[in-house]
Order: C-alpha cells, then structure tokens, then sequence
DNA sequence: TTGTTATTTCAGTAATTCCTGAAATAACGG
DNA sequence: CCGTTATTTCAGGAATTACTGAAATAACAA
C-alpha cells in the first residue's frame, strides 16, 4: 500500500469499519481511497495504492456499484473504466439510507406484516405479536420520515439538523397560539 | 429448534438481520427470542428452543449484554441468570444509537480530527482533508441532533416523526413572522 | 478477421469467524 | 469443608467468507 499516511489512516479505518457495516475490509478501503481522491480512478490505480489483487478489486467496485456508492466514468482518449464517489456526503447518506432500506427495512417491514396476520395460537404468540406490532410501528414511522426528509435541500436539512429538539418547544407553542391540543394528526407528508 | 412457527419466522429474519449489523446469526436470534417472550429467560432455555450449544448462548448473552440489549434478572427461588430485553421499542433504539455511537462513531470523529489537524503535504492530501472536513462536519451535525431528540419522550418523538419536514415550512414562517433570516443560530442544546 | 487491452468469472485456497465439548471457575447449601 | 448446580473460558475443529491467479469474456483497433 503506498499511499500518504493521511490517506493511508482515513483508509485502514474505513476498512475496520466496514466489517461492522455489512461489507468486507476491501470493499470498505476502495470506497475510502475513491472518496478521497481528487479525480477518478481506474482498478490498476486501486490495485496500486491498496496492494491487492486486480480480481479483488473488480469484485469490491462491483459491489459499490450496486450500493450506487461509486459511478463508471470515462476519459476521453482512456478505454479504462475510471470509478468516482458522490462528491456531496449529503448525497451519499441519502443514498445509503435508501439502499439499507431497500436491502434491510423493507423486507422487515413486509416480514412483519406477514406474521401480524396470522391469528395467534397460544397466548405466547399473542405477546409476541404485540411486540412485532410495536416494532412495525416504529420503523414504519421512522422511515416514512426518513422518506420525508430525504426530498429537502441540503441546506434545509442542516437547519432542520441544527434545531434538533427545540423544535418540539415551537411546536408545542404553535399549539398553544393555534389552541390545538396536539402538534399535528396528520402523519407524514410532501416537502 | 422448537418454537411456533410465528416466533420461528421472526427469529430466524433476525439472525439473517444480525450478520448486516455486525454480531451473528445466533445472537440475532437469541436477541429476538428474548424480546418476543413475555417472560425472561434463563440460558437452557434459549440452547433448547434454538437448538445450539450452551457455551453459545453464554457467549451471546453476554455480547448482548455488553451492547446493554438484554439484561440479568432473576427470579425468587431460582439461582439460575435469566434475562429479559428492555420492553419498550424507543429505549432499544435509543441504547442501539449510545452503543452505536460509542463504537463507530466518536472513534472516526477522533480519527477525522488527528487527521485534519495534519499539515497536507500535498494537493492530493489538501483535497483528501477537504472531504475529510465536509464527512466529519456532517457526522457531527447527526450526532448532535441524535443526543439532543434522544432526551424527549416517547410521545414527543413521534410527534416529531410525524411532522416530518413539515416542520421546515414551519420554520419558514416563523422566521418570516419574528423578521429573521435564519432558522436559528444555536446548534444543539437541552430539550 | 486477428491481435491487443480491459474486465469479469470462478475454482481452489487462504483467512477468518463461529461453534462446540471439555475443563475451569464460581456460587451457593449443607 | 464437600457436593451440587450454574456459568464461563478456551483450544480445536467446523463452517463461512474473502482473496487470488488463471482462464474466459468483452470491447475495441487495425
């Protein structure tokens, strides 16, 4: 691996972190070296600065690709396939909220109702329902608004972000001044 | 392993689901079998019912334990550990977000600063800190935002949740109304 | 077509992770 | 103390996952 210490410890990292995260050490080192790099690169320039093999690296671009965390790109006079990231980290969480939603909530959710509609059995399996109906509440709720904050501007994230909970302090004085009992009864919504 | 094919269906999902997550399949599934049963467990109990040895469940446990998921309970005249998972669905994910953050997260923000603090020796690296910069900027707006929402009710949170990015156009309006130009210029504080 | 370069696939192996049974430790009651 | 029961540790083996080199495929130029 020849790469500059500074790039060299944001890579190492992103490789221990990918294997919390679902994919393997030299998936996550590609991403973390495509992400830093000024221009896009092609698989011997990955081979190169990371010191594995070119097949390794076919498989890992391959898998970011279908993460949609790294895009083809050409050059002009170039054959090469040259890879890139999103340059916006905003856009790179909205994508990657969207692919483990894909990928992991929706086949819980879709599970969950599943079993939410069998008649339960025996009183074990009533219990139990009422806990998966209390999980299937809560992700629903936490990706209809994820779906929901996902359309805003980056900008406007950031103030949403940066509010944080005082939020519910104006909401409860909106309340107030509307002379409504609740902050709102209709759940989710457009941007 | 001897469960109602309910219990069965969701605990199985869980230990493909817990591979994603980083821990594996049986502590997936030994999470999930404790948090359908409405009452706690000791670990004979859990090597019968999913049928693995009982030097895996000990090790399970006490995973779960160290990820505060599952605690130790116990029960009059019995010497036996059980154990139970918090009950309520908002405690989990917020014990899942501290854990989280504890392990993943506050070390890349270290890892970001020492690296940022580094005079870049090159272009390549003065681009790389600028990327470096934007990732640990973001990662720290989320942070902030998660400690702050964490300390609200349950009630609170869903409401929230329910407002979705209505709460912006809220904003908008209420910035229009008091004549400022800005949301709010305080990021994070108490509930 | 043929030759050249780029990329992917995949069988075999290396490396890692997971699981088990056996032994050690601990926590009691008598 | 001893005997019993509960739990943990851990070396070794089983299972899984990751990686490589070689061969196949693809994409092009001449």
């Amino acid at each position: 691996m020849s790469l500059s210490p500074l790039v060299e410890t944001f890579v190492l990292h992103f490789g221990e972190m990918g294997g919390r995260w679902g994919v393997n050490r030299t998936v996550g080192q590609i991403y973390a070296l495509l992400f830093l790099s000024d221009r896009p690169m092609n698989a011997d320039e990955v081979v190169e600065a990371l010191g594995i093999s070119r097949s390794n690296v076919s498989m890992g671009l391959k898998e970011l690709e279908s993460w949609r965390l790294v895009k083809k790109k050409h050059l002009p006079r170039d054959r090469r396939d040259y890879f890139e990231t999103p340059a916006d980290v905003w856009d790179i969480l909205r994508i990657l909220a969207e692919e483990r939603r894909k990928r992991e909530i929706d086949p819980t959710l879709s599970m969950l109702r599943d079993v939410l509609m069998e008649p339960p059995a025996t009183a074990q399996d009533a219990f139990a329902q009422t806990r998966m109906r209390d999980m299937h509440e809560m992700i629903e709720l936490l990706t209809d608004w994820a779906e929901d904050v996902k359309r805003l501007s980056d900008t406007d994230i950031r103030n949403l972000l940066m509010l944080g909970s005082k939020v519910v302090k104006l909401l409860q004085v909106k309340s107030a001044l509307v002379g409504m009992g609740r902050a709102d009864s209709t759940p989710s919504g457009g941007a």
